[in-house]
DNA sequence: TTCTGTTTTAAACGTACGTTTGAAACCTCT
DNA sequence: AGAGGTTTCAAACGTACGTTTAAAACAGAA
């Protein structure tokens, strides 16, 4: 079933330590010692660290991408009559996933997703943007129609400072669980996470436009 | 006035550069060259480049966090009556600053909050929780009393929610900033940014909770 | 002025990085 | 079995980094 490849191995190995490092801090030195193969296995298949990173990128968001277009078809004609509950159950849904497999790999896409906004790489955000501004642009368009009392640039404001509320929190998940446990002792699970994330994000989504 | 002494030259040229390209990403010929000094003025006057970075956050946080707190003092017997809004306008106003160059400085606070959130620097972060938690304790604990029908485990949680926002977006505010010039023509001011922030941050703050 | 401690300087050190190389190993056809 | 193309490998390359060094420059007190 799995290939297990060199080029995947290389790929599984980089995403998690990336995801625990950061970039510049993640040598291919570790890269491909965790991956079993040999240091010049990364030049060789994917001919530079930076296309490398791209790569895991890639490797994430193309199903994540594809998946939401597809559901985003299926709304059809019915575009007009879209909530944001409904918009936002879908992000949550494709991106959390089901079994614990997924989630704990559902913390690793979101961690690279905040080092990729915080890090200054910057052919990654040109990667994103060449790619996947189509996607963003269509689902801010469905926003708006969703909450058509709150003005456009207002919902992509919004939207980010939303994207911000997950991606931080999640990308630091597995301190601030620590954290949590050790004040509170409740153990938290993603899903119980993004349970209590939700209301946040939609009641923000939601405030009255305009009064001060 | 300003003494602009070696150390001080380094701290204003590294916590430029740093706020730019991130901790890794800034090397020390890059700030020595940026302030006027020589090479080795870091490892003679701070010791090592950790030491820098730790030094440039302090700068940053010790006076705010001062200020925070001389602020929360005054309250002195109206703790129990605080409300949300007075609580984050504090933070905001103190956060922001009132002139251009105080608000330019405050982006790089915030960019470099970011970083030190995302990048993986646990000496950083040991730093911060040594020596500010007690203070984001005491703040958390006047936020229970702004919002007694909100579990305090429910608000530990949205103030990471809300500090998500507000240093996400702010972090990649100048990049942000052009986007939203390009897509709706708006030029977007730093307080026309917060402005438009927290009224998402308080309605977040105020979702019902326990309504799913 | 001379002495003493501090600061600055140019140069070098050792290390670790991403990348390149050329030969060996491997695979797949005929 | 052997040729040809692909992949792996150990080794090395050149570069850039953080840090150290030892001498020079500077400062203030005696």
């Amino acid at each position: 079933m799995t290939h297990h490849d060199t080029a995947t191995k290389l790929l599984d190995a980089a995403e998690q330590l990336f995801a625990e490092q950061g970039f510049a801090e993640t040598t291919l030195r570790a890269i491909t010692q965790k991956a079993g193969v040999n240091l010049a296995a990364v030049n060789y298949h994917f001919g530079s660290k930076e296309a490398l990173i791209q790569a895991v990128f890639q490797r994430f968001m193309d199903p994540f991408s594809e998946a939401i277009t597809k559901q985003l078809d299926q709304l059809g004609e019915h575009e007009e009559m879209v909530t944001l509950e409904w918009l936002l159950g879908v992000l949550v849904a494709l991106a959390i996933g089901n079994t614990e497999k997924e989630q704990e790999r559902a913390l690793i896409f979101f961690r690279l997703a905040g080092l990729a906004y915080t890090q200054s790489q910057d052919h990654l955000r040109r990667f994103f943007k060449q790619r996947y501004a189509a996607l963003f642009e269509r689902y801010l368009r469905l926003l708006c129609n969703a909450l058509p009392e709150i003005p456009p640039t207002e919902l992509f404001l919004r939207s980010h400072f939303a994207l911000g509320s997950v991606i931080f929190t999640l990308q630091g998940f597995t301190s601030m669980q620590q954290i949590s446990q050790q004040d509170f002792g409740n153990p938290l699970g993603l899903d119980k996470v993004v349970e209590r994330l939700l209301p946040f994000v939609v009641a923000g989504f939601r405030a009255p436009y305009g009064a001060s």
